[in-house]
DNA sequence: CTCCTAACTTACGCATAGGTAACTTACGAT
DNA sequence: ATCGTAAGTTACCTATGCGTAAGTTAGGAG
């Protein structure tokens, strides 16, 4: 009944039909780069599938679906990032800790564009609880954590430990968005201000803001 | 042909039949509400109609379609934040503008969260240049402008001006994110924190900041 | 009371997009 | 050579949602 079309393929594209695991993990990266571009929403399992060469059901097969194929690219970034950020605060002084995590973010945000795109877009509204989630608000709650226990040693009030989780990561997402689209300067020399007006303040900013920690 | 449903309307709805400009600024507020609450892609047209008691083709009549209504309700919250913020920076020592500012923004956050909800939320991908693109991100562009001609007052340089309007706005911004889905502590204690580490930084954090400006 | 018009309605057209059923084909093991 | 299965395909169903054509009605001016 059924019958294929007369594939004469022109030229170029070599090799379908791919194992299983590579083919996930090739829908992962493609599917990350068109939630990136598009956001949740927009985004089409048509055009995922277009672009790694194969057809809807496939993308259906190993995900379940878009929400399916979402959370995995969503959990993957959230892990590599939280993992980075950990690395870079789990040593040093304060302010070195500081000057270290604003530097991995944006090294983050420039490496793995798409991911950060994902990261920053808004999530589908559907799941979560009541209010508007943004993916970003879970590392800024764990942040927030760490803060906490940093603030009672200190002896300051360990309630106002959220806020300054968010307003960190907020300051850096969304100079890493406004970064994404200008490219310049370097992130290193962004990290440098970035750090320099989280540790410093704008009432002691330096005119010409360097790492403390040497540049690795 | 047509007939129209008996109207038995069993109680309580009362006027139907407004006035052009009547039903224009209700569906402006109906719709500012329901991009708040699902964003613009996820928006329907028929849920605003719904929500106004109204049928579709009266949102088509007043706004041309979706991304008409949408740009109107954009256009008006970001003048309204504008101004709000403008004022709140137009006088006083930095330090003061600092304290207003935040505390300015946050209480908009609380005076109209679906105003600040839209405005959060993405932009639909469409229009603009390259990149992705918030809403908020033309307000840090304003503020960045200020900056720049402060900065070069000051002797500091222009070209940083944008990372630390970016910061400032991405750190208020997240914040205000935040605070709508705990709603505490109040506007005015979270405005504290936030001025202080805009203005101290982490170094010399106080351990129960206020602000110098009298609470109006 | 009549009639005109602004304010509405129903009922579609049509495109997109998520998801599925049924079928086909490459390829490696026996 | 053949045959079983993993990998992939076409072709559909259904829902949703933007936008529009054509018809209806309230209510005030003359």
């Amino acid at each position: 009944m059924l019958r294929y079309r007369n594939r004469i393929e022109p030229v170029g594209d070599k090799s379908q039909r791919l194992p299983a695991a590579q083919r996930r993990a090739q829908l992962i990266d493609v599917g990350r780069a068109v939630f990136a571009k598009r956001g949740y929403e927009a985004t089409s399992v048509e055009e995922i599938a277009d672009r790694a060469k194969v057809s809807k059901p496939i993308v259906y097969e190993h995900f379940g679906g878009k929400e399916g194929l979402y959370a995995v690219v969503v959990d993957r970034e959230m892990d590599y990032v939280v993992r980075r950020i950990a690395e870079a605060i789990s040593t040093g002084t304060p302010r070195e800790r500081v000057e270290r995590a604003a530097l991995a973010f944006l090294q983050y945000v420039k490496d793995h564009p798409d991911g950060f795109a994902v990261l920053a877009h808004d999530a589908p509204i559907t799941s979560a609880r009541g209010g508007m989630s943004s993916l970003l608000n879970d590392v800024a709650e764990k942040v927030g954590d760490v803060f906490a226990t940093t603030f009672k040693e200190a002896g300051y009030d360990a309630k106002a430990a959220p806020i300054y989780a968010h307003a960190l990561i907020g300051m850096v997402t969304f100079v890493g968005q406004w970064w994404t689209d200008v490219r310049k300067p370097s992130v290193e020399e962004v990290a440098n201000h970035i750090a320099a007006l989280a540790w410093m303040g704008l009432r002691h900013l330096p005119k010409r803001p360097s790492l403390t920690t040497s540049r690795r």
